[in-house]
DNA sequence: CATGAATGAGATTTCATTCAT
DNA sequence: TATGAATGAAATCTCATTCAT
């Protein structure tokens, strides 16, 4: 951060006699303030329903500020689906999970998956609200399939590792694998708060949240490594 | 204000130039010409993004009927939340997967459940719509839980049976299984648009879809039954 | 619905052929002339009656603005009706009729009020629709009845003075004869309307007026004093 | 009435298959219940605020009958003021106070309007109601300033004898006397619901409106008769 | 860079009245 | 005579965006 002006409760000076009291002069932080708020609001809220208004508010910026920034609400949109895909991916690539132990690797990318998902609620919401919406916003973005492709090739190398090591007792196309880990991760998520009224059961908590976690690796290990998986929870085994 | 006469000044309808030509007088068949616009409108928009006006006119009814029948765009969505749950809960009612050999109800089960997903691309759009609005407007619908419960029902039934016949390997709980099953099902439906562009794959496409059917089929069998399901897609065995 | 494009619409303003002049940038001021317009506009039409557009335009505002300031047509209303209240409870503070000589405290009194009634019609119209719906706006607000209270302490040591001084030879209930002089004051201006038609006379007349007064001091005076009040409408006497 | 089916709860023909089960066939039964709902709406409402459909539903009518008896709203709106008026004026007819001893018709005039008001808060809020649209409606009946011209004779007549038998000790404008007396009796219930909230005191109990009843006795003799009037209510007289 | 009042356009909702059955 | 679904018009309210200060 540049100015003299730090911290994450900016300061207001109570200047007498003046009416704009609230003076950060800091760019850097006031787009980013509004580029938080907006993921909160459009996560809430989606596309149509999220209110410039609110986000100018919660972002403690006004709507000057807003417009300088970002143009409009979509590209205000846009950069925020950009920002929830770059926050994936990059902690995607810091896993390297196809370096190691091709068993190991899995584990820790389905656990690794499992956990992000469930870190990242507006990652989620951001993404179901582009799908109603036909991908309309994500497609303008040329940045978000860019950041995906390096992701593809370390399931593949993982999976061709694990085959030729016969740790792996099958060899399905990576994309497959890859959306099978996916929506065991997702779901459950993605769909809390219908699935907990239909089902009458508290999807968001911890318990079940871990026991799911543990049936999540089960299902991919017992496909890709047979009957017997590392970490058997004993009572589904017969 | 002030002045003594304020010249009465009520409405007087302007009857001359009539136009409208359809004039059904069908109760029943006008209220399900709008339902049927809205689950279109709402699943292609969401909530906040649809337009009354446009359910009206693809209803080819008044606007003002569609408030003499559902009160409001609100009480609207809700009638099409249930609409969709019901549809998709009287179609499991009639497959009755859990009165034969459980294999067979298992892999029948999967395979509605795939097709059911791929088939009403509106009942996905308007489940994810009322995730990202934290359920808001489900929560105000007492039948859907009532129409949830008779399927896991199902589900256990057929699990005890299978388990009890030794033609499942485990015994997890049925809400996993069904989630599990669920899952696979859904993820590459509800995220056709945003996966599509982020992996440079067309998720809609047949044969790919065929594809994904029996890895799905793969994944849920060898998990319950073990390695060699019934119908193994060859390519994929080691 | 369908297709797979619904190309994006949103809103887009079409910034040519401005043609406001009038921009004040003044929020009180703005505040104060849609608040004047709208006491005019539902003294004049009743709440149902009333109409926003009426309220902005003739307030040299904006919709908008109106919704800005006040949120939506009832919180409008309810403001109206605590500034008419307010004006009334406000002139009454500034009278002191119960620190003087009570008979004189007395005729201040009648006279106020009767006099700001007369000017006043606004307050009136809005009290008599406040009372065909039940006060259910007048309810909502706290305020009113706390301007209220102070009012009957003066009535109350009013009379008690005059008692004590021998000057009034009755002593009744504060309330009833607050209400008594209210009555006289009022009901020939709550009602001019009706009546001038029913009775086929001018109530609004000067003279008329003129003469209403006197016999309403007459009537009040000779009720708490005994049969000759200070100023005789000699006619009237036998 | 005519036709077959009588009574006030008109009944119900269970006919099955057919739509139409509701067959009073009593026009002017059902004239008259539109007539009597619509007094009811538009006292609660307003002339604005009332709605046509509440009062067909109401009258157990539907619109077609309701536009067929009274054309339009506006013209059930003048029925809605003539019938109230009617019903007050004939009751004064009944009274005839002015044809026995003065001071008796007049205490039996005070404790008629009394009475008369207090069980007709329909008549109130009409009167209201037409105020605030400075009788634009009133004004296009003829019917109602004929009614009123008796009355006022009646009262001259009462003033007249009474003079002349040295038992009033004013003479006052009759109509004068007879707004005092109006105003007085008229008042707090026309304006109970503020004045109930305004005060913090009920207008409507019954205790306190025999007590109001009294002061308003004792305000009209004190004036007309001199200190001491027929009943007096001791605790008021010092 | 910062403020937030003001705006035009369009959305939702309401309403008296009409008309096919 | 009776029914109540359907209608056009106008009301209330919302929203992204602009602009004077």
């Amino acid at each position: 951060m540049s100015g003299t002006d730090n911290g994450k409760k900016t300061r207001k000076r109570a200047t007498a006699g003046r009416k704009h009291t609230y003076v950060p002069r800091d760019p850097a932080a006031t787009r980013r303030r509004i580029l938080d708020a907006a993921v909160n609001e459009f996560a809430d809220k989606g596309f149509s329903g999220a209110r410039v208004e609110n986000i100018a508010k919660a972002a403690n910026a006004n709507m000057r500020m807003l417009y300088h920034y970002f143009n409009d609400k979509e590209q205000l949109y846009i950069a925020t689906i950009e920002e929830v895909y770059r926050a994936v991916r990059a902690a995607e690539q810091d896993l390297h999970f196809d370096e190691e132990d091709p068993r190991l690797g899995l584990e820790r990318l389905v656990d690794f998956t499992f956990k992000h998902f469930a870190d990242n609620p507006d990652l989620i919401s951001i993404v179901m609200n582009e799908n109603i919406l036909r991908a309309q916003f994500l497609k303008q973005s040329e940045l978000v399939p860019a950041m995906t492709s390096r992701l593809s090739n370390s399931v593949s190398t993982m999976l061709k590792k694990g085959v030729e090591a016969g740790v792996f007792i099958r060899n399905p196309d990576p994309t497959q694998l890859w959306l099978t880990i996916f929506a065991l991760c997702w779901v459950h998520l993605a769909n809390k708060y219908t699935m907990s009224w239909t089902l009458q059961i508290d999807l968001t908590d911890a318990d079940w949240l871990e026991a799911r976690r543990r049936h999540v690796v089960d299902v991919v290990l017992s496909y890709l490594c047979g009957p017997r998986p590392s970490t058997p929870s004993a009572a589904e085994i017969v």
